[in-house]
DNA sequence: CTTCCTGCAAAGGATTTGCAACGGC
DNA sequence: GCCGTTGCAAATCCTTTGCAGGAAG
């Protein structure tokens, strides 16, 4: 978790940016949660442990590490965006549209199918994102 | 064309809904047109030939048509909702980041495999996305 | 002491809503 | 005539920006 949080402000000061302690702040709240939170439920872990922190910042934060490579953002389709921790496989999501939990998978077959297709139509692919959206095992009771 | 304009009436008056002038002019420039389309372009060719519709019946409509199933909204990730007809085989989008070009592509295999994965998951789905970003053919150039 | 960061308020863009007039049935 | 539709303006939601003060290097 530290290691993580100090690579990240090698990697702010290396790129010229600087490495403030509410930024520190808010990095670590959002490793320390893990999920996939949009601007809104960050801000509202970060303002009840550290009440100080603007909403802003947040969002600026958030953008940061984006760039950084540290944080991905998804789009659910529910108006905002998601943000991810970005430390682990690159994986799909399982979206729930009853409840609205992610679930995540990752299926190799999927990923070199992709790299085919692209290939059939001389695309570069950058990146890709499959959203499956239906009813969870837990909705489905 | 106009086939399908009626169709798309009649489900109208079906679902308690009515099937204006204007309405249906929306509805005729949005299939002639085809392509994937934003708000902003829908409205832009509706009013070079109709120039008293106005802008929120646009995306009114696009709503109408997205409910009954004959619009599938898609967000390519540049801020505004896309609007394509769906009329057409499922498929899926590879996006050019650099033009913005929208190209489609169909791969069994991979619905088979996502399929697979909802059943590992108990997961009911109702739907799915798959956008592939990237540099097209053209960009590469 | 220069540059980046912070927080507030204000602006911005996409989308939705309230409302009075209008049009379909 | 009743109820959905239209168009305008205003409101709303999410996100970004301007700016003055504060902190980092």
């Amino acid at each position: 978790m530290d290691e993580i949080i100090e690579r990240i402000e090698k990697e702010l000061r290396e790129s010229g940016k600087k490495s403030s302690r509410t930024r520190r702040k808010v990095i670590e709240v959002f490793f320390s949660c893990g999920g996939h939170l949009s601007v809104e439920d960050l801000y509202r872990e970060v303002k009840q442990r550290y009440p100080d922190i603007g909403y802003v910042t947040v969002y600026r934060t958030l953008k940061v590490l984006e760039e950084l490579g540290y944080a991905t953002s998804l789009d659910v389709g529910d108006g905002s965006t998601r943000f991810e921790t970005a430390l682990r496989q690159h994986h799909d999501h399982l979206i729930c549209t009853v409840c609205g939990r992610i679930y995540e998978f990752f299926e190799p077959e999927i990923e070199v199918l992709q790299n085919l297709v692209a290939r059939k139509n001389d695309f570069r692919i950058l990146d890709h994102t499959l959203h499956i959206f239906g009813i969870c095992k837990e909705c489905q009771k």
